[in-house]
DNA sequence: AGCACGTGATTGCGTACGCAACGATCATCG
DNA sequence: CGATGATCGTTGCGTACGCAATCACGTGCT
């Protein structure tokens, strides 16, 4: 292995401005959750990891997901959400149906209690991310963090 | 702007660039964090939460921090933190040390395995965060995300 | 000095998560 | 068809974390 052949620090420290864009999506990471978990347990009883898997159903089609898609699509592993949709489905917020085209498939889907909670939570957590997020951004920044996380995803989530 | 014209949703809903840059800074965290624990954990047996531990120890002066605000350097709680650093104990990488000034208050610092280890894991982890993220933004767009967290956090992190 | 109050670190307890293993079910191919 | 390998959801198990209570100690006020 090449040791350092390029007048970089002996070990490739980052410089202040490549700190401050790594650490500061640590931070922010951190905060906004902390923030938006607090916010929504205190004016709806509900997690924010709850409310992640609501909001995921009522987005999509007849609000029913499959568990596995479901799974990525709020960032968890599948044993992590069939422990999660249990606590959902005990507190009457989904429940499961079997799947048609594919037994050993099932689907997450939304009760109407889930509808109904999604619904006045939906308004709790945007407004906070709103307010703790959006609107310290401008067009341009909005812009930039998109484009950013496009081009950071695919080489990341691999 | 390119962005739909139309007033705000009944409900306040996020258009398509607030939901990208929202949601991908969740994605990326998640991906970054996953991938750059199994790397270290994959070269040096060594978990994200530990190499963050000895690398804040690392930059303080004499390799040492209080618990406290060792806590939220690496943003945990402080009960969190003590178990982090009993295993670390354990593993012989940090020691604790009595605060003279102070006498509820106790140290981290950072033994000798604990400086050998962090230097090791230190290229591995450098090397993720370029690899997966820093290699992926141009001046600009680091500039952009700086700037973008030094306005988030002030409001989101209190 | 003496007492109330705040702070630092730890501990008990409950909870949430990931990994690996499992059974059930598809899919593929000889 | 029937065997082999992948995939879906679940479960056992171990671990990591936060909250609240606790103890030890500092700080400030009278």
């Amino acid at each position: 292995m090449a040791t350092t052949a390029k007048p970089l620090l002996p070990d490739a420290g980052l410089d202040t401005g490549e700190l401050a864009a790594w650490r500061g999506l640590l931070r922010v990471h951190a905060a906004m959750v902390h923030a938006l978990d607090a916010e929504l347990e205190a004016a709806h009883g509900l997690p924010l990891s709850h409310y992640e898997v609501l909001m995921s159903l009522g987005e999509a089609p007849d609000g029913r997901m499959r568990m596995c898609d479901l799974a990525e699509r709020v960032l968890l592993s599948r044993s992590g959400l069939t422990r999660l949709a249990d606590r959902l489905e005990r507190d009457g917020l989904i429940c499961r149906a079997r799947c048609s085209d594919d037994a050993r498939g099932s689907f997450a889907c939304l009760t109407d209690a889930g509808h109904d909670t999604l619904a006045q939570a939906r308004q709790t957590h945007l407004e906070g991310v709103r307010r703790h997020f959006l609107e310290h951004l401008g067009q341009q920044e909005l812009a930039c963090l998109s484009a950013a996380w496009e081009r950071v995803l695919p080489g990341a989530a691999r």
